[in-house]
DNA sequence: CTAAAAGTTAAAGCCGGCTTTAAGTCAACC
DNA sequence: GGTTGACTTAAAGCCGGCTTTAACTTTTAG
């Protein structure tokens, strides 16, 4: 498979598979007359790193991630630690996420003096609680 | 109260500030003597900036944001139609999260032999379920 | 056989959100 | 009144994750 197919079957541009490869999340390629030829996983293997990236993970945390990976499941005291790291992270994301939306729904319907007032009702982050004082 | 102070009291650099300035996010400052004095309001102002910018939004986003505000409490169609797509955004970034978090988890003590079991056991996204045809 | 399509490289560019740098000015204290 | 620390500016730098550019080679279709 050469690098365009590679990349339409990911849903990339084939410079970020350049990019990856670059970046050492992707072994250098065999070559034929100086194009990459890549065997049917790499496509899994790409698939895999456009997911942690949807999740939110940077190329360096996903390079860990593939590292750690054995017989497709990941391992290893790395892959744990980045893993229980995100979980943290991953929960901050939730709380802010849900106390944003929580906000943004009042304030479409409120009729709260100010965003003092709306910011106390709902009891929201002691950063913007500062504010109030 | 000088750039600096203001900084301090929101936590941030004075650079910070003097880019809130420049993008138009705070009104240019009264001089004196060439230096920027800040009116105590300006606090609260930098510090709903610091707090819509930990929510995720986008400076350009706290522009209208702040530009929507009346009596500090938001109104305006420009408004109302950002706060409706961030709403959209967060619910994504909550359902994201949740899968990950699951997913982690599920990896952290789990015995599947492989990526593609574990995903199917929890009927994760599209996209690395592609990979598992 | 030829022309177009797809591949190659290194290097530069882009985005947002600042920070840093350089060179200079102002203010606060002794 | 001099030193020191806080301020000023414009411009450049940094980060990640690519994309774009430019100049070139290889493959493929007709």
């Amino acid at each position: 498979m050469k690098i365009g197919e590679l990349a339409a079957r990911a849903g990339l541009n084939a410079s970020a598979i350049r990019y990856y490869e670059k970046s050492g999340l992707l072994d250098a390629a065999h070559r034929v007359g100086g194009q990459r030829r890549y065997p049917e996983e790499t496509v899994y293997r790409v698939l895999l790193i456009c997911f942690a990236s949807d999740m939110g993970f940077t190329l360096s945390e996903i390079k860990i991630f593939l590292d750690g990976l054995r017989g497709n499941a990941p391992v290893g005291p790395r892959w744990r630690k980045l893993a229980h790291r995100k979980i943290e992270e991953v929960q901050r994301t939730i709380k802010r996420s849900r106390q944003l939306k929580t906000l943004l729904e009042h304030l479409l319907k409120c009729q709260c003096a100010s965003l003092q007032v709306c910011v106390e009702r709902l009891s929201l982050s002691r950063r913007l609680k500062l504010i109030s004082d």
